[in-house]
DNA sequence: GTCTATAATCGGATAGAC
DNA sequence: GTCTATCCGATTATAGAC
């Protein structure tokens, strides 16, 4: 007999229209009738494979974005064995695994636009794992960007990487979205590698830009 | 008799609290029964002064955005008849009357985390009248944008707007958030100003990024 | 593991008295 | 303009049969 696994796999489909889903409407948009209608199983399921509509949540988020930041940390990894790495190259490492997933059939371009709409979920709707995901990553990084612009303050640097997630995030919600009402449709938000290389030229000239002046630091 | 105004507003109060709670949870994450018990009026009174929740959050959007967006005209205008702006100057024209709403004690710093919020909520949510707001003013700025930086294809002047609005609403989002979870309290999100300043700096030094290699144009 | 059935609550919207 | 009362559909969650 089978392990238990000869059913087309229920728990897997929640999670890939709960994630269609999530990515669509965010959290509080959707309803867990509208995941077991789209996902063709029984309302009771979502409840038994995950224990609460939160959960459910938790879990497709981190299915996909434990190993993008596993990724992003072995790419800085290596990056920094090799001697100190260029902003270009730390940038590279943050935010190509992101986009990578775009490229991924299935459903990583859905997954995509989640990831950019994490960031305007409520605070408390992220778990304490995923926040301690980010946490660690972005410690990382700010230590990282930190020596490759070691004449930036601190204070200075931080402030450069929430720009530069603001830009990732709203750039990864625009991917494959139609935004030819705002843009004419000039902007082919299809081009995913596209989308990275310009990505990574501009936050890297943005990490180079010289402090403002009359502005304080911690 | 008095005109009618004799009332603390019940109106206002209602805005107000919409306010505040959609900047907090979003749209589909607010209840009107939240907003009545939040304002202390009567549900019935939010469906007599507004006609629905949707109609709501256009007013609440539009009571601040519509100033803003005014201002920014105006300002471009301005600069655009003393000669040929620079990328600073634009981008202020742009970004300041966004980040100024929030040194306004009266809601105001709320209402920045709302127009934060306000680009990751559903597209079909904020409606033709607000997204004929935007396309207006995001027309006139790509102009702007595209004289002060006649080397960039047009494409690349879009994609840099939007990278530029990420950075924006993300800021905006963080303002007066507590961010000590993430950054160690090392970025002081309740100094506006200096937000300001940095993100202009960073954006302009991104905007004058050479175009990257290999990607392609429309 | 999957289903039906249902509990218990909350959602937006409206009618009609005052 | 403001209130009470209510309609009615949708929501999360659970109990219990198979």
């Amino acid at each position: 007999m089978n392990t238990g696994v000869s059913k087309p796999d229920t728990k897997q489909r929640i999670l890939d229209s709960a994630e269609r889903l999530f990515a669509e409407y965010g959290f509080a948009g959707v309803s867990l009738r509208a995941i077991i209608a789209d996902a063709k199983v029984n309302l009771a399921a979502i409840h038994y494979h995950y224990h609460s509509k939160e959960a459910l949540f938790d879990a497709v988020i981190l299915r996909r974005l434990e190993p993008i930041n596993r990724e992003r940390l072995e790419l800085l990894d290596a990056l920094e064995q090799a001697g100190q790495p260029t902003l270009e190259q730390i940038l590279e490492a943050f935010l190509a695994p992101a986009f990578r997933v775009g490229a991924d059939p299935n459903g990583g371009q859905t997954f995509v636009r989640l990831i950019g709409r994490l960031f305007s979920e409520e605070m408390s709707l992220f778990s304490h794992v995923i926040k301690q995901h980010f946490g660690v990553v972005l410690e990382r990084f700010a230590r990282a960007l930190q020596a490759a612009a070691p004449e930036l303050p601190t204070s200075e640097v931080l402030w450069r990487m929430l720009f530069m997630a603001g830009a990732l995030g709203h750039a990864l919600r625009s991917c494959g979205q139609n935004l030819e009402s705002l843009h004419g449709g000039l902007c082919d938000t299809s081009d995913v590698e596209g989308a990275l290389r310009r990505l990574i030229g501009f936050a890297a000239a943005g990490f180079r830009a010289p402090v403002p002046a009359g502005v304080t630091h911690v």
